[in-house]
DNA sequence: AAAAAAG
């Protein structure tokens, strides 16, 4: 825009001449008011700004293509020339505000309020086009400030249009949305509002979220009396709000539209809720806005949708160049193979021990822990939450004290999901497990290590949760962990990623079903995990077990799969029979001909009337216990009930006789009595425990069960 | 049934 002004007369008046479609909303612009640019000319180069923008949607029918063209080139040409010769690179904050490109507030809100000096290269690379009022795709690697170099100009474009904004009003505004930002989680949402909050807090503009999860009412009334001239927020919300007739919200003067996460909101799941909302806008025809992509991940898929969403002479901004690796160097990522499911958990603990004992005090141990499926974020937390040390006193501390452990996924009310999120921003050492809601955007500081349990869904998946660590010039540890039926897809899928494997992790390979001698750490883990898992209700395993027939269902070798599972419902779950399944879905799955599976009428999910599925959220249900915390769905809690008794009962039973429950017990004391007997040398206040003690005890337990159960339990 | 996202 203003750099306009050092185009030269020729191409100004070029532009301003092929368009000559009037504006629906003139800019209350005028050269006294201004604050930027200083000097004469500066009103020129303002409508310059707002009039190039506006042509390639509403000029073809006056304009020839070669015209058109023609303009664009001349902005390109133009532009470049002007950062090649004029001025050197833009580097620092300080020179936008110097160059009169970016107004003194925000940029001293930015370099003294938040402490920030050098530009990334997405920020300077991004700021100056988007400035200009074009479309802008940007690519850039995770944790290099992309929120930061979309808002930058958005926000200073919105003080263009009406520079009073630039100071602090005292005055009510009214609701004139000038830009909505687009956020495919709730928590990336209120993330990208504190920012610009943050941002805005020396200027009038005024920011207000919608998303879903919150009070809708509250936040109409606040943007009533505070105004909104930036909302952000998730797609289903922002549809609610602009398809009420009664919320009274609408963007007339619209004039940027940005999509964080562009990919992903512009894949399958999400494209038809954007469309909806576009079209609630103004057309671009009478309102000029800009479009703005913003992503790390950028696949060739969406690239049609992409050009179809933008104007077409937008400008395609990468950092990362095709084929060059989307992942930070500094980032060591690590592969484990384990035997089965059965060996996630106890290598995920072994590996957060040896975490939190090498951590030092400068860095604490902070790791993130992905799942694909909701519920196994819930089962691996709950079992985390009742490791107990050997021994199993009260007064021991927890296995992986001082870290906290927090779940976050979407079955959490929102509450629960936003306090999951601060808790964990906020603390020194902590374990987040967690589905794929933080998978992208979030910027948890001081993230040391994140760890995949099991094949991401794609590779783009896997660069943003890896990205969740090395942001900024921060170090960061990268680990996948993958059973070994998995290994050959993950090979495939993950080709073009550095991974270099790792054998480090000794309880990754043992048969649990097997006797062995172990290392007494080793036999620790497993008693540990096992023991954890025994106490929890099998209602939840049952449900883990189902999601995951419906995440691996496409596998080629399904009898592996049955059959890890079905190891780990045996040997860590300790359950007599596999969970069952309804017949109906193992048929639709494929599963019609695979081994071990225990079919049976009634569904872990409650009779839920089949348009309850159509729109998944809130009608799916998904029992998860009687916790608080956790969203109850539709399926009515009598039902789950009853089926508990009638599916369980028996278990119980066995456990009052001496099953799970009695095995714990004996084995805690018999150790606690061998332990009195030898010093303690590790002075932690409790002894390791002899590897017959613990594991092998365990093991004797399940073998005695084994005898018991025999239907359709094993292969074979 | 497999992330997420309106109620």
């Amino acid at each position: 825009m203003f750099n306009a002004a050092r185009r030269g007369s020729a191409s100004v008046a070029r532009i301003v001449r092929t368009s000559s479609v009037p504006r629906c909303i003139p800019p209350p612009f005028s050269p006294s008011r201004a604050c930027y640019p200083c000097g004469s000319g500066s009103s020129v180069a303002v409508r310059t700004l707002s009039l190039t923008a506006t042509n390639p949607y509403q000029k073809p029918a006056q304009a020839g293509e070669a015209e058109l063209r023609d303009e664009v080139d001349i902005q390109q040409s133009n532009s470049q020339a002007r950062e090649a010769t004029q001025h050197g690179p833009v580097t620092r904050f300080q020179d936008l505000s110097d160059r009169s490109l970016v107004c003194k507030t925000l940029i001293r809100t930015i370099t003294t309020g938040m402490g920030l000096d050098t530009m990334t290269p997405v920020q300077s690379k991004t700021i100056n086009e988007t400035l200009k009022g074009i479309d802008v795709l940007a690519q850039a690697r995770t944790g290099t400030g992309k929120t930061l170099a979309f808002l930058i100009p958005v926000l200073q474009n919105i003080i263009n249009y009406d520079p009073n904004l630039e100071q602090r009003t005292f005055r009510r505004s009214p609701i004139d949305i000038r830009a909505i930002v687009i956020s495919p989680t709730r928590e990336l949402a209120e993330q990208i509002a504190v920012e610009a909050r943050k941002v805005t807090s020396n200027t009038g503009i005024v920011v207000q979220t919608a998303v879903g999860g919150t009070a809708k009412g509250m936040h109409m009334r606040q943007m009533r009396e505070q105004g909104c001239h930036l909302l952000v927020g998730t797609p289903g919300r922002l549809n609610d709000i602009l398809s009420d007739p009664r919320s009274q919200v609408r963007a007339p003067n619209l004039s940027a539209f940005v999509l964080d996460e562009a990919d992903r909101l512009l894949d399958a799941g999400f494209l038809p809720e954007i469309t909806n909302i576009q079209q609630q806008l103004p057309s671009r025809r009478d309102i000029d806005r800009q479009t703005l992509l913003f992503s790390a991940t950028v696949p060739d898929e969406v690239m049609q949708i992409v050009r179809e969403t933008m104007k077409p002479d937008f400008k395609f901004v990468r950092t990362v160049q095709k084929g060059e690796q989307q992942t930070h160097e500094k980032i060591p990522q690590k592969q484990v193979s384990v035997r089965g499911f059965a060996n996630f958990l106890p290598a995920l603990l072994e590996l957060c021990k040896r975490g939190l004992a090498s951590q030092d005090s400068a860095m604490p141990f902070k790791a993130i822990v992905y799942f694909g499926a909701t519920a196994e974020v819930i089962l691996a937390a709950q079992t985390f939450r009742n490791l107990k040390a050997p021994g199993s006193s009260v007064f021991h501390k927890h296995p992986l004290h001082p870290a906290r452990i927090i779940e976050i996924h979407a079955r959490l009310d929102q509450a629960s999901r936003t306090k999951a999120a601060d808790n964990f921003r906020r603390a020194e050492s902590a374990i987040l497990i967690s589905s794929d809601v933080t998978a992208r955007g979030m910027d948890f500081p001081n993230v040391t290590h994140v760890i995949q349990m099991g094949i991401p869904i794609s590779s783009d998946t896997y660069i943003h949760r890896i990205g969740r660590t090395g942001r900024g010039d921060k170090p960061g540890e990268g680990w996948l962990i993958l059973a070994d039926f998995e290994a050959q897809e993950a090979r495939y899928r993950l080709k073009k990623l550095p991974l270099v494997g790792d054998e480090s992790l000794e309880t990754a390979q043992v048969d649990m079903s097997q006797d062995a001698q172990l290392p007494e750490h080793v036999a620790t883990n497993l008693t540990q995990i096992v023991d954890a898992s025994r106490a929890i209700d099998p209602e939840r395993k049952s449900i883990a077990y189902t999601a995951n027939l419906g995440l691996y269902g496409w596998l080629p070798h399904k009898q592996d799969l049955v059959d890890s599972l079905n190891d780990r419902a045996k040997y860590c779950w300790a359950m007599e029979e596999p969970p069952s399944v309804p017949p109906g879905l193992l048929h639709k799955l494929g599963f019609s001909r695979v081994q071990g599976l225990a079919a049976s009428r009634r569904t872990s999910f409650g009779d839920v009337p089949d348009n309850g599925y159509q729109r998944g959220r809130s009608s799916r249900s998904f029992d998860n216990g009687p916790d608080n915390g956790y969203q109850r769905g539709r399926s009515s809690k009598d039902s789950n009930f009853e089926r508990r008794g009638n599916s369980y009962g028996r278990e119980r039973g066995n456990s009052d006789r001496g099953g799970p429950e009695r095995a714990f017990q004996r084995s805690g004391a018999r150790s606690y009595d061998r332990d009195s007997d030898h010093d303690n040398d590790r002075g932690l206040g409790f002894k390791p425990r002899r590897r017959e003690d613990s594991w092998e005890s365990t093991k004797r337990w399940m073998e005695s069960t084994d005898r018991d159960s025999s239907s359709g339990w094993r292969r074979g």
